[in-house]
DNA sequence: GATGAATGAGGGTTCATTCAT
DNA sequence: TATGAATGAACCCTCATTCAT
């Protein structure tokens, strides 16, 4: 496919940059000027392929989440029962390839843009919704109906607060430390599947 | 004694309204000029009682970290027995006069400058110990010692990210919700407890 | 002649956009990108036959005073009497085909440019020039000589005033109210003809 | 009158410097940072003053007009007769205070901007409104109800003629040759009064 | 204590122009 | 011939901060 034309090439490099400057910079601090520089660009040539600099992070924003994306669903493919989707969902969350403080931490920043940009907004809540389907698909079978949005709710609440909680510090958590608390909370929440070896099976 | 002087009102004035500003602008949104209009004042005075923009939102946050502290400490006063405590604290932090999306965001904003401002950085470490030491003390006398922390970092987590979801979104969660998604994880976590019954008596 | 090459259509098609983008956008805001756009061309087409942004408007320039002129001359060749020739000259000025609100306003432009662009300034004295020149051949045989000069500034003046106008506002005079003027100019200057009747004869 | 604060000098300096980098830069050559030069100040105190470049020229557009317009009045005061009054208006507007080529020349800049600036357009139509309004009421003593419209336009289109010739040539025209222009209409469509006189008084 | 004048650095964005393909 | 990638200069504007009054 000759879809990978040098304008591709350089929107992935810049994108790419414009993530790496966010998780130093934070949202205020990230300037076009700093993404060129770290992709070893000029300034204008960014707003050549990204008409503005929210575009750019927003465009930063979709990637990211894309690769996590694809984190959990290659996990899921995996999967043959509704614990391990389920798991498979949370384990992709917390793989060590995304869970890094400087990742974390660039999320924050641009969730903490959400509510001023409403195309952030449309693409959290895209991710939001595609987390939660996956959720209660594999939910329905382990939890009573009337039970799987407290469940589902709980479950990206703690992904949500250990992403929130490892932004804020870099030995805010690990992500063992992660894993096991939401292992502690399966383990209570849906009693009858061992969540514990699952944990251990882990290298 | 007399420590109200005119200099402590002008503080008091211009650090709740910063709280303001943030809430509605964003930590970049939020200019010095914006303010000291809300407060009515002019944009000289900010900067005679603050020495900085950084220093001026660093007492903004520690200043509303007070207010929900204070309602933590209220509630707790009432409190008799550890599950009163325990169930005091998180009704602090879930109160009508605290969660509101733009007390979540203004909070969300402040938490992902936390890197950047070492300062920041240090009051918001300050509040979480307080945090978890309350969480602990009350903790002791509901599970085994082997599991407070656990439990700890799961309410303390639950809460954040709750509190994340209110920021992301005006319609993320209400007060109700919250609670019920406490009481949820409480009931299956720490059973022997009628928490349910805690969450009926609420008006 | 095989003159119609490729790169004259080019150029004739860009010419075209060049003073249309003008018409809109003014000159500050005629930039080669919207040139080429409503060319259907690319940007670097633009400068590739002409050498700069100056040069591209020049042509644009000399090219709908071409237009202007064809227009009154082919209202000359049908004259045949020195005040049918010189109304044909205030008739071309006042076609519906030039006289429109857009490209007043982009000659006004283009005016406004003129002390700052030697070239432009060239072209405006030929084409004023050419215009003196049929004036006065017209008006000798109407005016004494003593008094060929004052006409001609006359009515050179109260056409450049009436285009002024209507530049200015897309309201401000209408073709017809325009060569009324001219009319009621010509009838109280040169009084021995019966302007009017050229007036009434008009559709 | 303690009116001429500090920020009003200011302002009456920057306005004065933006009318006079007009004249040489035109509107897009004119930038703040020429402007504040000009008035030897930083670029920053410019838009502390003005909220923006439009605004600037705004003002300076607005400016020049008062002190046109007050040419004018000042005429009108020592004229006695309607035939005084209107060679008043006429005078005012050909008086060599401002009928220079740079002047001349800043005003065709902004007229080429009124159809891009709606507040330009505004004043444009004051001003215009203004001079109308005085030549009416000059005329009707002069010229038969019917040919007020007439004489109006005939003589506000000669003066923008001649202004505009002015503007595009700093050899266009001389304020003798202009007035003697005016004196020409006059003398012809309003032939009972003595214009020639008038003409041969200036000094 | 309080104002607002003044600065200057820096950011986003636009655009003419050059050049490799 | 034609494209569009790339540059870099310039511009408008914002803002924290300083300082004279």
């Amino acid at each position: 496919m000759g879809l990978t034309r040098i304008s591709e090439i350089r929107r992935r490099e810049l994108r790419h940059a414009a993530y790496e400057v966010l998780q130093t910079e934070g949202m205020a601090g990230a300037t076009i000027e700093k993404v060129a520089q770290k992709a070893g660009a000029s300034k204008g040539i960014v707003l050549h392929y990204f008409k503005s600099k929210q575009q750019l992070f927003e465009h930063a924003m979709r990637h990211s989440n894309a690769l996590l994306r694809d984190e959990v669903v290659r996990r899921m493919r995996l999967a043959r029962t509704p614990e391990d989707r389920l798991w498979a969902i949370i384990e992709g969350n917390f793989s060590t390839a995304f869970f890094t403080p400087a990742i974390c931490h660039a999320w924050l920043t641009l969730c903490a843009e959400v509510p001023r940009d409403p195309q952030l907004a449309r693409i959290q809540r895209v991710i939001h919704a595609r987390m939660r389907s996956n959720l209660r698909t594999a939910l329905t079978a382990l939890v009573p109906p009337d039970q799987t949005e407290n469940v589902t709710l709980g479950i990206t609440t703690l992904i949500d607060g250990l992403w929130l909680r490892l932004g804020l510090r870099s030995d805010g958590v690990s992500a063992p430390e992660a894993l096991a608390q939401m292992a502690d909370y399966l383990r209570h929440r849906i009693p009858q599947i061992p969540w514990q070896d699952r944990l251990e099976r882990r290298d």
